[in-house]
DNA sequence: AAGACGAAAGTGGTTGA
DNA sequence: TCAACAACTTTCGTCTT
């Protein structure tokens, strides 16, 4: 698997256009990125990530990390230590309790069962959102998505199927489908690679998040790709509207399921390239798009087939 | 020297018995 | 639970630019 090691060269803070000279840069809140308003041009690909570089899985971890704030003991609220209320009706000398005494102690046991509950989801959910934060803006991802992965993992956490899984794995997963849902193109991988958790317990926890919530996600669309990678390759619009149409041609001939929609992608790019005379190699494209030069040149050949798609000559 | 190409073997995940 | 299977990756030798 490659890594995009490229991306960090596209950070920038100028506010003129490299490529055009534009001024005119919008911000596109779908994607998360910053472009230019006369070319098209992706200014910034990754946010800068102002939490700490440390992280902190308990509340005394992050206490002793911390290199801030006044030296308050770490205490964390019932370690296990506190009353409990015994579940008998017995006074402390065994006698019973009288009917009107009985009621105020089932209240109060209740009300102590209710705010344990309440108070390790909320350790649960402060120790998620952490992570979702982390991840969201190492991947730049925008504010819609956040939400929608907050949603959906508070959602798990309320049906009890954090329970036995590692939060990261959870979190990881709510975050992809969260990007799926919205349709903002993060792959399985590039997500799992900012994570603790392993590709397979996220992809596994992904395919519970669908199958018990009702978690709706359009199919991945190869097409959604193809304005990410073509940025990244610096790729005029022209070239990125034939590789859209590339890629609708073969969609309705219906050779497209199945396959990596990112290796797909690349391959509609790869072509348009060559026929816009915006040459890139299949390794770059490769590079950018996830996949392997091996699977590009694959799809770009069954697509050349499949379609008639006339090359120029060489 | 770099890029494109294709064969062959290996990997991780899905499906169906 | 296991084997078959499709898609994708890794690796490598060869041809082309």
């Amino acid at each position: 698997m490659y890594t995009s090691d490229s991306y960090e060269e596209l950070q920038t803070s100028e506010t003129k256009c490299p490529v055009c000279g534009g001024t005119n840069i919008i911000y596109d809140p779908e994607r998360g990125q910053y472009a230019c308003g006369e070319c098209g041009t992706v200014l910034t690909e990754k946010a800068v990530d102002q939490g700490p570089e440390w992280r902190a899985f308990t509340p005394e971890e992050r206490e002793k990390r911390s290199r801030v704030g006044s030296p308050i003991t770490p205490t964390v609220h019932d370690k296990g230590l506190s009353t409990v209320i015994d579940w008998r009706d017995k006074d402390a000398l065994g006698r019973r309790l009288e009917p009107k005494r009985r009621l105020e102690v089932l209240r109060w046991r209740k009300w102590q069962i209710r705010t344990r509950i309440q108070s390790s989801m909320d350790r649960n959910l402060a120790q998620a959102m952490n992570e979702l934060d982390r991840i969201a803006s190492q991947l730049a991802l925008p504010r819609s998505v956040r939400e929608e992965a907050a949603v959906i993992y508070r959602k798990a956490v309320e049906r009890g199927l954090v329970r036995g899984r590692s939060i990261e794995s959870v979190m990881a997963a709510s975050i992809y489908a969260a990007c799926r849902r919205l349709k903002v193109p993060r792959t399985l991988d590039e997500i799992v690679k900012y994570t603790k958790a392993n590709r397979k317990d996220v992809a596994r926890c992904y395919r519970l998040l669908l199958r018990e919530l009702t978690v709706r996600v359009p199919i991945a669309d190869p097409t959604d790709y193809v304005p990410r990678i073509g940025s990244l390759l610096g790729l005029g619009g022209s070239t990125l509207r034939r590789a859209a149409e590339i890629l609708k041609m073969a969609r309705d001939r219906g050779i497209t399921a199945g396959k990596d929609p990112a290796g797909l992608a690349a391959a509609a790019i790869y072509i348009a390239s060559l026929q816009e005379d915006e040459r890139r190699t299949q390794k770059e494209i490769a590079q950018v798009a996830g996949v392997t030069e091996v699977t590009v040149r694959n799809r770009y050949k069954e697509l050349v087939r499949e379609l008639n798609i006339p090359l120029p000559p060489q």
